[in-house]
DNA sequence: TCCTGGCACTCGACTGTAACGAGTGCCAGT
DNA sequence: ACTGGCACTCGTTACAGTCGAGTGCCAGGA
């Protein structure tokens, strides 16, 4: 159990050296390249405590040694500190987000610059719309039985969605409708509106009724229920990196997993306050992800938390660098969101 | 230069084989797989010839053939007849593409239908702006001096930007341009627009001046110059299939390509009336993308083309399957889109 | 008690050789 | 014009042997 200090920086010389070459890390080549100030044979013997711990281990006999996930874990809570980011790199994020003209444009931005900075596979969440509130609802007829519901959430977001009305409505009455949603959901929480769109279908004006009715459904439907959550993703071919040794060769489960919106949700979607969080390996809960590492953190204007952003590449990455590149990409993107 | 039928017969043969068992075919396996009456040594000469012709070449010496993009080529062109859907496809067509709620939605389970069905990567272009006519423009204010532009065409797209005004404008002027703006551009299609609104700032009240100006900078900017364009993608996890054998290992240019809009626009954007197109190899402009085929085909109401789509997979792949699929996609959507 | 040098051992990576077999090209015969 | 036969090519597989990086252990020394 007693892991002293020479233990750890003998873990720590190893996570390194492994992130960098890429090749299992064997006594004699650390004490080279490391100034640890003892022999080979001294450095065997605490990696063999820390594999007997679980923090590393030998792919076979007579090679060398690789971090486990455990391994990992350690080196990110204990054994490192957060990079602090080049000159160059933050010049890069403010030359990327400068000129950003949308919400769509902003985001699109974002993970081409965050995959471009880390070299891992990026992700974006859209600013939540659980977490938005209703600037303005718009409703545009299409034709006589039909409308096109717009909602401007105050993050900028921009949702629509084609209403099927049970009957022809006039255009007087659609500027009611407008105005009663309006007046009633605009400035509200997102998360608050079911009980208010049950109160304006309650309230409406017998003859408006009928449709109020469909406009409520497709209102809770679309806003709140159905994919109410969207995700950009950029930098897929930097998983061919490291030729097919990180991802046991087959990169198949990992783009699967990429595909589906639920998993990233689940991996990059914020969760705690605005800690940025490192799942490292099998501590996600996707098997099609046990090779894996993610880094992600949330973001928003100021101190609240509109939505999450992330990196996931092999567990053989370079934690620090990442951390640093994900929560201050996170901090530019506030900001820019907070201009608006 | 003479092909005659059993030349051409044991070409479609190389194909079909070479196709399904992704190994190279010999004159052997040929005639027993096949019934074209005659010996493996008559085989042998027939494929000599091909292969001098550049139809088929071999892998190394003592291995059997593999066909060419040419040999592709002269099979797509006249030796396969497009293969008819099964019923089980055409009830998987129509079942994914019912209760399709939105355009994004439309696209989105196309996209995902196309990649399942041919299991290569699909790709679905939204209707193009420069082919849709606005059915709508919509100002929101967002605060005195800021305007959500909003447009809604009548594929079904909407698009929107945030303009930032020169001034503070009052409510009863935003009504004001919000009727002029469409009393201009309503119906018109975006590809003749930009005379439009050259006049619409011409004859814009004075004090309504400035303010048109802007809009007049944002609508041209975005709706007709900028990213006006948008793709969806699906199923890069299926290039995996075929273990590294195709695309000679690296899945890296191929994944580079897919993430570049403008790549994907020039592969599956339309451009010819309605034909079905097949790109084979280095067909295709790009070089990351010449170990790729591509099957695409332009999709719209009724007889109109608004939009492109397709898919993406190795050279040898299912092209009778894969174009028949593509073709009945396509239909299908574009009925979908005519309802609307 | 902790570190070190030395030593035997393991085992993957690489090399060379040999046997195998799928597939070919060519030719003489029908 | 097709066919059977035959010699040849060459990639694949299996096997043996060598090499060397890396290990575990131990006895000796600070």
């Amino acid at each position: 159990m007693g892991l002293d200090d020479r233990k750890l920086a003998v873990l720590r010389a190893i996570v390194e050296d492994y992130v960098s070459t890429q090749e299992p890390v064997g006594s004699k080549a650390l004490v080279e390249r490391h100034q640890l100030g003892v022999s080979p044979a001294t450095v065997r013997n605490d990696m063999a405590v820390l594999e007997e711990e679980g923090y590393i281990r030998q792919p076979h006999t007579s090679a060398g040694r690789v971090p486990t996930d455990r391994g990992y874990r350690l080196f990110v809570d204990r054994l490192s500190r957060v990079k602090p980011l080049s000159p160059a790199e933050r010049r890069a994020i403010e030359r990327f987000l400068v000129g950003a003209v949308d919400l769509d444009d902003v985001v699109h931005r974002t993970v081409r610059l965050l995959a471009q900075l880390t070299r891992q596979v990026a992700v974006v969440q859209y600013p939540s719309l659980a977490r938005s509130s209703v600037r303005h609802l718009e409703l545009v007829p299409i034709s006589t039985t039909r409308l096109m519901l717009v909602m401007i959430a105050d993050t900028g977001r921009v949702e629509q969605r084609l209403v099927e009305l049970p009957g022809p409505v006039p255009a007087d009455d659609v500027t009611d409708l407008r105005r009663l949603v309006n007046e009633k959901l605009a400035g509200a929480r997102l998360s608050d509106t079911p009980p208010l769109v049950q109160a304006l279908v309650e309230e409406a004006p017998p003859e408006l009724r009928p449709t109020m009715t469909t406009l409520a459904t497709v209102l809770l439907e679309t806003l709140v229920e159905r994919h109410e959550e969207r995700i950009a993703l950029a930098g897929t071919a930097n998983l061919t990196r490291g030729g097919l040794l990180d991802f046991q060769g087959s990169l198949r489960p990992i783009l699967e997993a990429l595909e589906e919106e639920v998993v990233l949700l689940k991996l990059i979607g914020e969760t705690e306050p605005s800690t940025t969080r490192v799942l490292i390996g099998d501590e996600n809960e996707f098997d099609n992800l046990r090779a894996a590492s993610v880094v992600s953190t949330g973001y928003g204007p100021g101190a609240t938390i509109v939505g999450g952003l992330g990196v996931l590449g092999p567990t053989r990455m370079d934690y620090p660098g990442n951390i640093a590149t994900v929560r201050a990409v996170a901090r530019y993107v506030g900001e820019l969101l907070a201009q608006n």
